[in-house]
RNA sequence: GCGGUAUUGGUGAAGUGGUUAACACGGCAGAUUGUGGCUCUGUUAUGCAAGGGUUCGACUCCCUUAUAUCGCCCCA
């Protein structure tokens, strides 16, 4: 047998109703807060994300798929959504001499070559949007909220925004140098894998599960102390603003993010019980420029889908996500079968879901097909009544039976449904 | 990349080193039913992730591999 390929999935059934309807929703409050779809493509030069995410993430050094293609050209399956649509903008010039705010939302797959686990594939999907050309808090708090309300409408309540400021380049240079000059004296009271870190990316021990209770930890230099004026106010407006968006965040000194580019205003979604990320974003006024373009400020998010079908599953009661018709026709003999592809024909063409007895079933089996399939209304197809051109139209929750003219199925149907 | 646990039919699963691998749901066939949904009868894994090994004999013990899951690393 072949099998899927390690830490993929098939999304279907019960999770491929929740991912349409994920995918609906994140559409339209995509469109609703004016983002236009953009999709680039899964695999880029692998040059892109070493500019752009950074060589000395962990995503970047060995947790890419890369591959060089036919003409030898080196390639790289996209980790993640933000700098394909940076490459894209700065391609085609989209910022031009504008001065509107240029957003973009996708919804696609990414690729990480990870150890997988629950809710952790190497295939992920992410719906994500971008914000260009605007270096105004007001936006960061726009994307944040478009985010936090698209959670919620998802049905999801247990979760809250996470919130934090990474500085510029300089306030975290001096903040990391803090840090390393604090902790330099403790090194060995570390856990081992926070003497590592603590070479390769300090900011990490902050939120150490090993180190979590370790007093050490408890009094380090906070990035508040280093940040700039200039930072500090992003800040403080960020917070003023999501307050009258009515956003429920928490300050979180903690949150890093794990990707190079961001600067400012960082924050993540992050669930109550177990405290799982579904997704995060921040301010990169700097990628934009990194990878060839104009100095173009920039903020955007992620948001894992697969993680959000999770959730949604573990709240929804069974019922609702249960797939159902509108109608299920009964058919026996020949002349009741070409009645029964017309009439279906005629009500899926209204927007009726209509299914039709495709297997030679027994009356018997029929019926019970309607029922595993939830269908609504029966319509129950005779020769003695087609001849005359009536239909018989049994409601499956009621029981009730209808009889009427062919003609006047589709319209008592729409009226009934 | 490291460590732990798991892997039995379409599904949920019980099970023991030794002959026929429980039970339930589902499926199929039939009985009964004015057009089903209840009930009843029969049937439904030469097979227990894959490959090796130990043994007179393994689904049950050991090893390897694969996959899932949990923790770590990392991260969404």
């Amino acid at each position: 047998m072949i099998t899927k390929p390690k830490g993929t999935y098939d999304l279907l059934d019960i999770e491929g109703r929740i991912y349409k309807f994920i995918e609906q929703t994140a559409t339209n409050f995509a469109e609703n807060y004016n983002y236009e779809f953009i999709r680039t493509p899964i695999f880029e030069s692998s040059e892109l994300f070493h500019r752009g995410v950074g060589e000395t993430t962990d995503i970047i050094t060995k947790e890419t798929y890369n591959f060089k293609d036919r003409g030898d050209r080196e390639m790289t399956l996209r980790p993640e959504g933000t700098a394909g649509v940076v490459r894209s903008v700065i391609e085609n010039k989209l910022y031009g001499n504008r001065h509107d705010v240029l957003k973009y939302y996708y919804l696609g797959t990414m690729y990480r070559y990870e150890r997988p686990q629950k809710g952790r594939y190497r295939e992920l999907t992410q719906f994500g949007v971008e914000a260009f050309n605007s270096d105004d808090p007001l936006t960061d708090a726009e994307v944040i909220s478009l985010g936090y309300y698209f959670i919620k409408s998802l049905g999801i309540e247990k979760f809250s925004v996470h919130i934090n400021t990474l500085g510029d380049a300089e306030s975290r240079d001096n903040y990391r140098d803090a840090l390393l000059e604090y902790l330099k004296p403790h090194i060995n009271d570390l856990c081992e894998d926070c003497q590592k870190r603590y070479k390769t990316n300090p900011l990490r021990i902050l939120d150490c599960k090993a180190d979590k209770d370790n007093p050490i930890l408890k009094n380090t230099p906070k990035i508040s102390g280093y940040l700039t004026p200039d930072s500090k106010k992003r800040f403080q407006k960020l917070q003023s603003y999501l307050n009258y968006l009515d956003v429920d965040y928490e300050i979180n000194e903690n949150i890093v993010r794990g990707l190079d580019y961001y600067d400012h205003n960082v924050w993540e979604y992050v669930t109550e019980d177990e405290a799982v990320a579904l997704g995060g974003g921040g301010r990169y006024n700097h990628l934009v420029e990194t990878l060839g373009g104009p100095a173009l400020p920039a903020v955007g998010f992620g948001l894992g889908v697969d993680r959000l079908i999770l959730e949604i599953k573990k709240i929804t009661p069974e019922q609702p996500l249960e797939k159902c018709i509108d109608a299920y026709i009964m058919c026996i003999n020949e002349e009741e079968k070409i009645h029964a592809i017309t009439l279906a024909q005629d009500l899926r063409l209204n927007g009726i879901i209509a299914e039709v007895n495709s297997n030679n079933l027994s009356l018997k089996a029929q019926f019970k097909l309607a029922d595993t399939l939830n269908s609504s209304f029966l319509i129950i197809l005779n020769s003695e009544d087609l001849q005359k051109g009536i239909i018989t139209i049994k409601d499956n929750q009621t029981k009730e039976e209808f009889k009427m003219d062919e003609d006047e199925v589709v319209d008592w149907l729409i009226g009934n449904i």
